[in-house]
DNA sequence: TAATCGATCTTTTTT
DNA sequence: AGATCGATTA
């Protein structure tokens, strides 16, 4: 409106700000890695309601984690305060907050529980005990599959997932059993709504009429399920903008689909494409070797990314003898740097200052990050491992969270195998299918009331369990439903929320509110079960529990703050362990780090069958190519790759031979060290023997703790692992310090730099 | 029914 | 190498 363009549309670059005052048309905005799309999804909104009139509470955003959605709402409030008013959730959030309102139209009670995959499982084996565990989860994640790709059990499409009868007939049973306990799984939180909203043209009218504006981050991981829902809730006068990157697909494996992005454009009609390529995050010789690799992917949309950086460090490739090696590698690296800081510091040099927080470690399996740590234990070099703690997959939390899911639906059968003997009770096998059978008796199926019932023909040691579960359940249940308590409890825990969210907020002080969630824990004997049950980690168990209850604290004691507390468990996993401020390495998998980024990046096992896995097809490959690409578009300033010629598989030593992407990677924009393979350089030299170390400068220490200052000096003496007694006959120096040029016995000339410390490069004489 | 010791399998990636 | 599972034993 006014002549004056507000501040924070002139931060914009052109594409960015054409995205921001689209309007009208659908949507598809392509936005390479750090394009700066989360800036334009933000800006929009703010945008939205500040020049277009747009109330917040029309504005719907969608994005796949808990972390990027609460970015998001952080930087979109930075701009304009009232976008908290906007509804900014993950998918499954979404899914899970309107089947809380409108389940009972799909006969789903508002108080459901979500399954995880182990829960699936658990329930698949009470449907088919005859079945091995192994198969039970490869059903599981059929399934799982199934209603990522919106398909029912007696859907035409099922066979494209499992054609057997078998199959599709365990299915059934699955979905029969989950609605005996009425709770739902991952899949459901998508799929219900969608059949709701389609059964029910006033429900999906009403949304449609709330949700005027819907937008979506990371299109690109959206499987078929999560289109059709899009579909269902935006009608004709929705705008709707996805954002997204063909080239960072890298959840295919759990029903992500491509061809969503790819298609967008056709199926909801007439859309626009924008795309952004600027790259404001990565030198461009980090960005050189993302596309060289990338390049070799086919049905791309197609889109080079624009560095708007200077040149900077090239990329250095590392070739190691082993993960134990490629581990003290890092360490010495990032030590390096450290150091260099420092010694910079100490001599009045005003340079950048290097922290432990500007590195990441990369790797493809969680498996991998355990050398890494038992180096940086040793070399107390302090870290942070992202993702992977399966934190809430712990037996000791689980037993936890199963006994404050039976308590708010005591339908749920997973929950109650798990807790019923927990502390042992003398409830064995027999006992609860006695009971499960029961339950057809009672109304609605509830187990608790089956329990009661069969109480009176139950063995005197089974029965004395029993009552003694039903006494711990029946007091909490008091504890929760008690009205007055509970809802002062509750205004007060809300408001009191910082206070004991306080680091500080030891089990003394969880145990001083008696009251509280933690009290049931207590209670029901599950505390004390872990810390007897286990010698080694009872102590640790314990405190596992405590730090779930600490978290539990923020939550009111109702039955409302309880499922609050459950959906928040089972929907942001990553929990917020050492996230103070402490300056930390980062180790984290290659599909943790998609939103991240970093200084400097080492991505780590570039070996094939590593990385890339062992694929199967084609498209398999350029998945793993996607996330090469994604893991190396983080790094901002620095990016190191490491390859090791032998590797630990199952305890048994395995030859490796570098990543395809390594050979991929445009060499010339690498600076490639250690010793190189037979053959990698000249993969397109007809001569085999005219190979590597010609063209390679070979990395090697230096040796400080030798004689004089560890300088060197022409003459120098020098003996090497794999070339024995050598010269120094010339020094260069370089960026990165001094290039050694050595003359060796046997006559090769090989130059070395020292950056990376290795123990197979030593200096004998000054 | 619980605990202990071998045998067997594991390494994708996660909302 | 380490975890998990299951059969065997007390």
């Amino acid at each position: 409106m006014g002549q004056e363009i507000p501040q924070y549309m002139q931060e914009l670059n052109p594409e960015q700000r054409q995205a921001v005052l689209h309007s009208l048309k659908p949507l598809l905005i392509l936005a390479g890695a750090g394009s700066g799309k989360t800036r334009v999804i933000t800006t929009k909104i703010a945008h939205l309601i500040k020049e277009e009139g747009v109330s917040p509470r029309s504005i719907l955003a969608v994005t796949f984690t808990n972390k990027a959605a609460k970015e998001m709402a952080q930087r979109a409030c930075d701009i304009e305060p009232l976008a908290a008013g906007c509804m900014l959730r993950t998918f499954h959030s979404f899914g899970s907050w309107f089947l809380r309102r409108n389940g009972g139209l799909a006969g789903i009670d508002s108080s459901f529980i979500i399954y995880d995959d182990e829960d699936m499982v658990t329930l698949l084996g009470a449907i088919a005990p005859e079945i091995k565990k192994t198969d039970l989860k490869l059903i599981a994640h059929n399934i799982a599959r199934a209603k990522d790709c919106f398909l029912p059990p007696d859907s035409p499409g099922i066979d494209k997932i499992n054609h057997t009868k078998m199959f599709k007939n365990i299915y059934k049973k699955y979905e029969e059993a989950l609605a005996r306990c009425g709770n739902v799984d991952f899949g459901d939180l998508i799929k219900k709504p969608v059949e709701i909203l389609r059964a029910n043209p006033n429900v999906a009218e009403r949304l449609r009429d709330r949700f005027r504006v819907i937008m979506v981050d990371e299109y690109q991981d959206a499987n078929i399920a999560q289109f059709e829902l899009l579909k269902e809730i935006s009608g004709d006068n929705t705008y709707i903008c996805v954002v997204g990157d063909d080239d960072q697909s890298i959840y295919r494996f759990r029903g992500a689909e491509v061809r969503n992005i790819l298609e967008f454009p056709k199926i909801f009609g007439d859309a626009d494409i924008i795309r952004l390529v600027r790259n404001y995050r990565s030198t461009s010789q980090i960005l050189q070797v993302a596309s060289s690799v990338i390049k070799h992917n086919s049905g791309r949309l197609g889109k080079e990314l624009v560095a708007e950086r200077g040149e900077g460090y090239k990329p250095q490739l590392t070739f190691l003898p082993d993960q134990d090696q490629e581990a003290r590698s890092c360490a010495d690296l990032i030590n390096r740097s450290i150091n260099r800081s420092i010694n910079s510091i100490n001599n009045g040099i005003n340079k950048p200052e290097a922290k432990y927080s500007d590195w990441a470690i990369l790797y493809r399996t969680n498996a991998q990050s355990l050398a890494f740590e038992n180096e940086f234990l040793r070399r107390k070099i302090p870290y942070r491992i992202v993702g992977s703690l399966k934190f809430y997959e712990r037996e000791e939390i689980k037993d936890a969270i199963a006994l404050l899911s039976f308590l708010v639906n005591p339908k749920d059968e997973v929950s109650f195998r798990r807790v019923i003997n927990k502390p042992a009770r003398g409830i064995g096998a027999a006992t609860v299918q006695r009971i499960l059978d029961a339950r057809y008796m009672e109304e609605d199926w509830n187990i608790e009331s089956a329990c009661k019932k069969m109480l009176p023909s139950l063995s005197a040691k089974a029965a004395a369990g029993m009552k003694d579960f039903l006494c711990a359940i029946q007091e909490s249940r008091e504890i929760i439903e008690e009205p007055d308590t509970s809802i002062i409890k509750g205004s007060i825990t809300k408001k009191n929320t910082s206070e004991y969210s306080k680091k500080d907020s030891s089990l003394k002080a969880v145990e001083g509110l008696s009251s509280c969630i933690a009290h049931l824990i207590q209670k029901a004997g599950i505390d004390e079960y872990h810390r007897a049950h286990d010698d080694i980690n009872g102590e640790q168990r314990v405190a596992n529990l405590q730090e779930l209850l600490n978290g539990s604290v923020l939550y009111p004691l109702t039955n409302a703050g309880l499922i609050e507390f459950l959906e928040h468990i089972e929907l942001d996993r990553a929990i917020e362990m050492n996230e103070d401020a402490t300056d930390r390495v980062t180790l984290i998998t290659v599909h943790n780090t998609k939103g991240a980024e970093f200084k400097r990046v080492i991505m780590t096992g570039l070996e094939q069958g590593l990385f890339p896995r062992n694929e199967k097809n084609d498209e398999d490959l350029e998945e793993e190519r996607r996330l090469f690409y994604v893991g190396v578009t983080r790094a901002m300033d620095e990016l190191y790759l490491t390859c090791c010629r032998e590797r630990r598989v199952f305890g048994q030593r395995m030859n490796q031979t570098p990543s395809l992407f390594l050979r991929e990677a445009d060499k010339t924009q690498i600076r490639i060290t250690g010793n190189v393979p037979f053959g990698f350089l000249s993969a397109r030299s007809t001569d085999a023997g005219s190979w590597a170390h010609g063209n390679a400068i070979v990395t090697a220490a230096l040796k400080k703790n030798t004689s004089s200052d560890g300088r060197w000096q022409q003459g120098d003496t020098v003996f090497h692992d794999d070339n024995g007694y050598g010269e120094v006959i010339k020094i260069i120096e370089s960026d990165d310090g001094p290039v050694i040029k050595v003359k060796f016995q046997t006559g090769r000339e090989v130059q070395f730099l020292s950056m990376v410390q290795s123990s197979s490069f030593m200096k004998i004489k000054n």
